[in-house]
DNA sequence: ATGGGGCTGCTTTTT
DNA sequence: GCAGCCCCAT
């Protein structure tokens, strides 16, 4: 190669970068670094706001639009003086995006075709959000087959698109079903019944979570006993394990963590299926990757197979998953575990204020055992963090309806800015009640989800049944419900057969006159066998929906609950809801099944659909917020007990993951955060004096501001009379003069709406009153509002007007 | 077979 | 404080 040539080379590459890094000018100089890193194992360590979802799909674009472009030293054969020209003159005459789509193609190395790109994520909605970036990115552009060829998806997700094709080969028959939490439980109390083990000994809870962390570490039964060694405890619950393994199997139904551990299984047995996916897939990015347990380790492993085109994207900061099996090791471990690893470390935040970033990298500088890592941005100081101390939770949630409505009433923002995030649940009520008063918008995530819904499970227990009849646990499920005379004796004898004739329970109804046992509830079995097969037929050639009404119909199902007058009203409109579901589903997919329909009921969750459009304040643990950002973050019930809970105050590790929960908490803000506790909380039935949470004291003072007026407190003496009177005093205000004066309450409205009337509210609109309530002096409606579904409110509150 | 009344025990949660 | 479970009475 002659001097001129390798000068000629040089330049070519200087100036291919020169337009790359232009092109990626919007991106700082660690991202840009990561977007373009193509070949082998990547790590990015993304704090908090550091674009760390942008960096994930814009390295995916980049690798199918120029793929190792940027790296490769390859020079095209046609390369000369003139072309060199072109390059520099395109550089600076040209916008980045005239540079991207003119010029850059160009460069193309070794691109990849979009069904090649894997990409995992934990959630839906991060699956969601990640598939939209990318469809976006791709749109217009010439890419064959576009974004929705990528496999973009929860490791749940693409594990069952792997399983519903290759199941089999690991023992499962098509139709196969999906087990979530409540049917585990169920299948798990059953067997220790059979085992004659008392749940009182061993809560099944307890064991439901040690079958789960041995399936996370993909021991089988025989491997978790070896395990267990001489335990007492650990040899039931491997029995335990044994006979629930065995009643999936014969279900033909699988877990949540088998759904990973079988695809272990067959990727690790069959070579063949892993090669096809190896080859299939050339490059695969995991997100929240500190988030991972053992089994989804080795699944990641084994779907990237030799060619190690890895990407881990993660923060050990943001690790909250340690109770259910996440292990922090396979993020510290990443540089261990592959060779070469490129590690890129991303801190500059670009979500929140510097007030809110020093409060954050303060709190989680109390623990050890962590990738150092500080966030700092660009942006200013903002506001300080307020702190504010109430009586009780009812003058908390007081205290943040009254914060935001005097600032959304000040034009500045809206109701959509604000976000309330509680540890617990339980902490929701109060606080929900004081909107609920106030007459705010609000929407809460969690609690009670659609699906866990009796009647919902109910009918989607018969869509099982329906769809894979020796699904047992759904089955007896339904069997009795409505009642049809099958009781609690004749399926235990039923079952009884199954097991000695090593059948299915539905196998043994089918042949109910065969069995004396069964005699006496032959006939009502029979009905029910008929039922079933009479839907079995319609399904071939109906849709979801339609089979969903039809077995509503047959069963009696609607019928029952109908007869349980208006207090049911709602559960209806939940199995309407389903419907609903169901023929939105077929609008989505264009192979739409039954199998399929109840594959997206077992695998997406109520956070999936939380709308960040509607113009409402949301409500929702620290955990679901993660990964979400919002204007004004509220924190309640910083106190110790609370937050830190109870019990991880012994524990130094549980603390530290209690302090990474409010890491996360404190860096979902954009611009304020407001942290309040109360001096008496109800907790479990009991008052009790929770101390300020340790948190609040592990910021620095200078980001914060305590807005408690300085009052008289109760001395702590007085705490145990004070639990007994809980009652608040009537508010008494002060009026300038001195004068005490009592504020009204304000009177009942004058008219109360009945059923049936349209009225209208000054932020829902217009609504249909469905039932109205007396709870005291007052009334509490039930309103179903044209554009924001459902609300209850109190009559004193709601300001209605009727529409004429 | 079914429904009501007393007892317990309690994070967080995705899939 | 509440929900979910078990037992007992019908």
């Amino acid at each position: 190669m002659s001097a001129a040539d390798t000068g000629l080379r040089l330049r070519y590459h200087e100036l291919k970068r020169a337009l790359f890094d232009k092109y990626y000018s919007d991106l700082n100089e660690r991202q840009r670094e990561a977007v373009t890193t193509v070949n082998g194992p990547l790590l990015v360590l993304a704090g908090a706001g550091s674009g760390k979802t942008t960096v994930l799909v814009r390295r995916i674009v980049h690798i199918i639009k120029y793929g190792d472009a940027y790296n490769s030293d390859f020079v095209p054969p046609g390369v000369d003086e003139a072309a060199l020209l072109r390059y520099r003159y395109a550089l600076e005459t040209m916008t980045p995006q005239e540079i991207g789509e003119l010029v850059l193609p160009d460069f193309r190395v070794d691109a990849c075709r979009p069904y090649q790109m894997l990409a995992i994520t934990f959630t839906n909605k991060a699956a969601g959000e990640i598939k939209s970036r990318l469809a976006a990115a791709l749109e217009g552009t010439d890419i064959e087959g576009g974004a929705s060829e990528i496999w973009a998806g929860t490791f749940h997700s693409i594990c069952m698109r792997i399983l519903r094709r290759w199941g089999d080969l690991v023992g499962y028959e098509r139709g196969f079903t999906v087990y979530d939490t409540d049917d585990t439980k169920r299948l798990i109390s059953d067997c220790m019944k059979d085992l004659k083990i008392e749940e009182k000994a061993l809560p099944v809870k307890t064991v439901m979570n040690v079958i789960s962390r041995a399936k996370d570490r993909l021991l089988s039964p025989e491997q978790y006993e070896a395990t267990a060694g001489g335990d007492y405890r650990g040899a039931k619950i491997a029995e335990i394990y044994k006979m629930y393994a065995d009643r999936l199997m014969a279900s033909n139904a699988l877990d949540f963590d088998d759904i990973i551990m079988k695809t272990v299984e067959l990727l690790s047995t069959h070579d063949e299926v892993r090669e096809l996916y190896n080859r299939q897939f050339r490059y695969v990015s995991v997100d929240e990757y500190q988030d991972t347990n053992h089994a989804q380790f080795r699944l990641t492993s084994l779907l990237t197979g030799e060619h190690n085109n890895l990407m881990v994207v993660g923060d050990d900061d943001q690790s909250i998953y340690k109770f259910r099996g996440a292990t922090i090791e396979n993020i510290l471990s990443f540089d261990r575990e592959y060779d070469d690893v490129t590690v890129i470390k991303l801190e500059q935040n670009y979500r929140s204020t510097s007030t809110i970033l020093g409060a954050a990298n303060a709190i989680i500088a109390h623990n050890r055992g962590r990738h150092e890592k500080s966030l700092w941005c660009a942006g200013g100081e903002g506001a300080k963090i307020v702190l504010r101390e109430l009586d009780n939770q009812n003058d908390e949630g007081k205290y943040i309806a009254d914060k935001i409505e005097a600032l959304v009433s000040g034009g500045s923002s809206q109701y959509r800015d604000f976000a309330v995030l509680y540890r617990m649940n339980a902490q929701s009520a109060p606080i929900e009640g004081a909107f609920a008063k106030a007459g705010m918008p609000y929407r809460m995530l969690g609690g009670m989800r659609f699906y866990d819904r009796k009647e919902i499970r109910d009918a989607v227990a018969y869509l099982s049944v329906i769809a894979n009849p020796n699904d047992s646990v759904r089955l007896k499920r339904i069997i009795n419900e409505p009642k049809r005379k099958i009781g609690a004796t004749a399926v235990a004898a039923a079952e009884e057969i199954a097991a000695v004739e090593g059948c299915s329970l539905y196998d043994v109804l089918k042949d109910a006159r065969r069995h004396m046992a069964l005699s006496r509830a032959a006939a009502s079995i029979e009905g029910f066998v008929q039922l079933i097969e009479t839907l079995r037929e319609f399904s071939a050639a109906s849709s979801v929906a339609e089979l969903i009404d039809r077995t509503l119909e047959l069963s009696g199902y609607r019928e029952m609950i109908a007869a349980g007058g208006e207090t049911e009203l709602d559960r209806l409109e939940n199995l309407d809801q389903l419907i609903a579901n169901a023929v939105e589903y077929a609008e989505d997919n264009e192979d739409a099944s039954l199998t399929g329909f109840l594959e997206d009921v077992a695998l997406v969750s109520e956070v999936d659909r939380y709308d960040e459009t509607a113009d409402a304040v949301v409500m929702m643990t620290i955990h679901s917020a993660k990964g979400l950002e919002f204007n004004t973050v509220f924190l309640p019930g910083m106190e110790e007990g609370v937050f830190p809970g109870q019990q991880s105050s012994f524990s130094p590790e549980e603390l530290e993951e209690e302090r990474r929960l409010a890491y996360v908490a404190v860096t979902r803000a954009k611009e304020r955060v407001f942290i309040t506790r109360t001096h008496n909380r109800m907790m479990y039935g009991q008052t009790r004096y929770n101390p300020p949470s340790r948190f609040i004291s592990e910021i620095p003072p200078e980001c914060v501001i305590d807005e408690t007026p300085e009052a008289p407190r109760r001395a702590p003496e007085t705490f145990g009379e004070s639990a007994k009177r809980q009652r608040v005093p009537e508010p008494v205000y002060k009026n300038g003069a001195g004068v005490r004066v009592e504020v009204k309450k304000e009177a009942p409205p004058a008219e109360v709406f009945a059923p049936g009337t349209i009225v209208r509210h000054r932020t829902f609109g217009r609504g249909e009153v469905i039932s109205v309530t007396k709870m005291g002096q007052d009334y509490m409606y039930e309103i179903i509002f044209d554009d924001v579904g459902t609300k209850k409110l109190m009559a004193t509150y709601a300001k209605l007007t009727k529409e004429s």
